[in-house]
DNA sequence: TACCTTTGTGCAATCGTTAGCGCAAAAAAG
DNA sequence: CTTTTTTGCGCTAACGATTGCACAAAGGTA
């Protein structure tokens, strides 16, 4: 423990300008022999402002959080003060008074996935413009991960929690302290019906769905879906929705042509291969994934398939790499953005009205997704 | 302001669940009296775990911090009794008290760029060991964003921030206070040397040559530049790198041959529409990024050029998709885990090292990037 | 037995901000 | 010219964890 010694570290030079510039233009000696009384040089606090202008906190406090108590003049002063002295609001005194931390806290299983990112993008422009931060942990879909990034975000004292769950994540207990400190929590896309949380989910089964639905029309009647784990619905409402297009069109359930796997790159290259390899035939290909549905795509095209003619192909969740492959790939679309933004409103109007999040029912918002076709779906004529 | 009835909200059914739990293990009445009397719920401190094992606040948090001084025994009822009560460690009252937040702050430009989201995943990895959590905001490339990312991670008090800067960012007062406050300041891949801060960069320069390089080898001769805004040290680098290699393969350097553009996908294409139309040939491009070479490669397969054999083809960033599209685009990896890395672990050493900032010379950390060849650039025989 | 260490814990101040209450002075109402 | 209201600000007590100092009890030494 170097606590001890953690307390005396700054750049002095910078502190004595600081003082100079201070010195100039406002010029109280009060507030000179402050600085130099105090050797260790911490950040301006509002006593400080308030010792320069002849104040107390108080009035520095509510005239910077604009409470109509203070006069005009009076602010307008504190605020010029402020500025000149560089003040920094510190959000952790705060915090520790008003159990509030500004901060919004999110989980997600990889931040260089796509959809992850743009969901967080869609969460900070919200967040911020409703003048939150955002703290992000990443869990490598690990469980141990997970419960550090829980307890992490509940050491920050965040004001909420959104969670994406982990694909290793199969117990829920470290969910209990964050409904028991009272924090809002909404889980989102990577959902379970077993936590007792506010959801935002896209419509999976209808994606599924439609993805389904699209191959038929395009001539389709034999077609592989590669999909994910089951205990996961999002994968299980995709695999859900292809049943459903299948039996809707009066086609056929054909066991040998559901596999389900990781949908890595790796994984979809070898569901192929091992098919082709027993001989099983297809000429359609949905993937819960769009990384397992380029893996098979190159694996179809080096055993000199063609994609679509062939083999049509479709992914899922319109990865950015669609657009450059060739052919394009198929996707459908989740709504990212979207989602993220939902998920921040959701925040806010939980944090607004400050019913108990008992007396607020649990939310449960469905996203619908789109059908985006490229070339590797579509079969001209 | 609703600040004024933003304090009371709880669950109390969970509440009351906890109580329950509480009371019957280690049974003391007095805690029950006390969560009955505090109607609001607020979570638990060390001094609720104090009172329930009639000690101090001191002795526990010397026995959760590990204080020699404590005796086993009473470590040991003390920590399960945290276990009980489900304690959780206030971060911003530790924050205010001792100055540290054990939080490290991330500013970067775009968050769905592979680059920046593997930096990131590399910066946590470290952090976490090091019991720091990491706190990101994205500017999207805006000068206003940065300067409110700079105050938002000031606020939250972190113990030190890393940049790296927007596209837009032309002037640097907002660090100012960073370095006032005696925080340390990292700058990573987008670097500026008027700002007086450590660094961590790959040798773009050398990235630059090593693709230019390559492609001469490969048999280019015209071979056209496309380039990103020379204000920015990365891609003035890049781009001094082209002429190294074209100057030392004793090749002229021919002015209509070097175009600065934005570097997505959109102005790759058009530059190399641009040249076509007006009779300009080349046989060979370097991009100063991944998203321009696809653009421009897809152009040229357009206008019926092949690649690699018509017009050899080297991005930058290696990013992702590089490897699904087809020809697999060649590219120069920056070995962005690494470099998030090397970013968490100065930090650390900052951090753990009290000498002042003043004190430790600034660092200036120079990665080397790797040529990845692919099919893009890749002529046989 | 008297004195010195060591061990284990308590006391109290502190960090920066907030908010309820109080209280003058100024303004409005009577 | 009083009385009531409004305006503008100060006082003070929190919030939860940390830490230097104090101090009693236990153990060791002379």
């Amino acid at each position: 423990m170097l606590r001890g010694s953690a307390r005396c570290r700054q750049s002095y030079d910078l502190a004595a300008a600081l003082v100079a510039q201070l010195f100039t233009p406002a010029g109280t000696g009060l507030m000179y022999q402050r600085m130099e009384a105090k050797k260790s040089a911490k950040q301006v606090s509002i006593s400080d402002i308030a010792e320069a202008l002849g104040l107390t906190a108080s009035t520095i406090s509510r005239a910077l959080n604009g409470n109509p108590r203070i006069s005009e003049a009076t602010r307008e002063r504190v605020i010029e003060q402020a500025r000149l002295m560089n003040y920094n609001y510190n959000g952790a005194a705060a915090s520790l008074r008003t159990g509030k931390s500004q901060i919004l806290g999110v989980i997600i299983p990889l931040i260089n996935r796509a959809f992850f990112a743009s969901v967080i993008s869609g969460i900070e422009s919200v967040a911020n413009a409703g003048g939150y931060s955002v703290m992000i942990c990443q869990t490598s879909e690990g469980y141990e991960n997970e419960k550090a990034a829980v307890a992490a975000l509940m050491k920050a004292r965040v004001d909420g929690i959104a969670i994406s769950v982990s694909a290793e994540t199969r117990r829920f207990d470290h969910y209990a302290s964050i409904r028991q400190a009272g924090i809002p929590l909404i889980l989102f896309d990577r959902t379970f019906d077993e936590v007792q949380a506010n959801q935002i989910v896209i419509d999976d089964r209808m994606g599924g769905r439609l993805a389904t639905e699209h191959l038929i029309e395009q001539g389709c009647r034999r077609i592989l879906h590669l999909g994910g784990p089951q205990h996961m619905s999002i994968y299980a409402n995709r695999t859900q929705g292809f049943v459903d297009a299948l039996l809707g069109q009066q086609l056929k359930l054909q066991p040998e042509l559901q596999l389900f796997t990781a949908l890595n790159e790796q994984s979809g290259s070898e569901a192929v291969e091992q098919l082709l390899a027993k001989g099983i035939a297809f000429d359609g290909l949905f993937a819960a994934s769009d990384y397992a549905a380029i893996g098979a795509m190159r694996r179809l095209q080096a055993h000199g398939l063609r994609v679509p003619e062939d083999v049509a192909v479709i992914g899922f969740a319109n990865e950015p790499f669609t657009r450059f492959v060739s052919p394009g790939l198929s996707s459908v679309d989740q709504h990212s953005e979207e989602m993220g933004k939902a998920v921040a409103k959701l925040f806010l109007s939980l944090l607004g009205n400050e019913q108990d999040a008992k007396a607020m029912p649990q939310t449960k918002l469905v996203i619908s997704p789109s059908l985006i076709v490229r070339e590797s779906s579509l079969r001209k004529g």
